[in-house]
DNA sequence: AGCCAGGTAATCC
DNA sequence: GGATTACATGGC
């Protein structure tokens, strides 16, 4: 069990544009389950990037309408991993989208007036890749949160990187090309991921074979589904999420029900009724407004509460521990 | 001890 | 077609 440590290798300060920003909302979202790959405290997180090769440690703060990145890395840091970093930093935290349209939708909307006024500026997060943010919807698939949580920590143990940076141990992911020869009978005898096991190595070939740049819009979404054990839901959540399409969110009986109370006030709703209702409400924005909803569901419970600083390093004990 | 979970595909009428 | 069921697993 070797572990990397990462040395600072950059400030990156990123411009936060398109109206109210809420950093710490954005970074961390109250719904997500605990994994290595991050920490958060009230005023900074700290996250790993996949970068090819290249392994990359980022710990992220906010001064008024500026991320500050730092990146720490052990690889050949060039000019063009400062760019791809900028660009994916930017990117996976929507610092330069403009939420409006939403905005000035739900505020016709009676039930989006509590998550707007305690989650005002909160943006979609995604600091996975496409193939990353696939695999973590994967392993959403029929199973309960601690399960999920207990395959993620399973591959990434197995397959990912640990590193150390400013502070903090985590993992980082791995890349498509390095669990390409790894076999469904590992995934699945190893890992515990059961029947998704098969579905693994199709994904990583996938992603290897294809960039989602060459695969875009609906046609990502079409050939995406064309491996099997890929669904409208794991494709609706990559589409979400890896591509920040508002218009899309993944229902699953998690959410359905948060849908169906919050916006027709019943206890559940077929996914179909939800959607539509959505759509009307919300034209182009639906899963923007799934994103409100759900995180306002739990803001006063969080799945995974902020750290506090002193609470570190028992963070980092538990990830270096052999059996992690 | 069973259920059943932040789905999907195969099988059945 | 739409309804029903098997799929793997282990936390509660």
């Amino acid at each position: 069990m070797t572990i990397r440590h990462l040395d600072h290798a950059d400030t990156l300060r990123l411009p936060v544009t398109g109206g109210p920003f809420n950093f710490r909302h954005t970074v961390w979202k109250p719904s997500h389950y605990d994994t290595p790959l991050e920490a958060h405290t009230a005023d900074r997180s700290w996250r790993t990037f996949r970068v090819g090769d290249l392994v990359v440690g980022v710990r992220l703060m906010c001064e008024d309408r500026t991320v500050v990145a730092d990146i720490y890395t052990d690889g050949d840091y060039k000019p063009t991993h400062r760019e791809w970093l900028r660009t994916r930093l930017t990117t996976s935290y929507g610092l330069n989208e403009d939420i409006s349209v939403f905005t000035a939708l739900a505020e016709q909307v009676p039930a989006m007036r509590g998550p707007l006024t305690a989650l005002a500026g909160m943006r979609q997060s995604c600091p996975e890749d496409h193939f990353e943010i696939s695999v973590i919807a994967l392993l959403l698939q029929n199973m309960t949160i601690a399960g999920t949580a207990r395959m993620t920590r399973a591959l990434l143990a197995h397959h990912g990187i640990l590193v150390h940076f400013d502070g903090v141990t985590l993992r980082a992911w791995f890349t498509p090309v390095e669990i390409a020869q790894v076999t469904a009978e590992t995934f699945k005898q190893q890992d515990r991921l059961g029947y998704r096991a098969k579905t693994l190595p199709h994904l990583a070939a996938f992603f290897r074979d294809h960039t989602p740049e060459d695969l875009h819009g609906e046609n990502l979404m079409e050939k995406f589904q064309e491996i099997k054990g890929i669904g409208s839901y794991t494709a609706a959540v990559m589409a979400s999420h890896a591509s920040r399409d508002p218009s899309v969110f993944g229902i699953d009986v998690w959410n359905r029900k948060i849908f169906a109370r919050t916006i027709l006030r019943a206890p559940d709703a077929d996914a179909e009724v939800i959607t539509h209702r959505m759509n009307a409400l919300f034209p182009g924005h639906a899963g923007t407004a799934a994103l409100y909803l759900v995180e306002h569901d739990y803001l006063s419970t969080p799945v995974a509460p902020l750290l506090d600083p002193s609470g570190i390093s028992a963070w980092n004990q538990a990830l270096e521990a052999p059996t992690a």
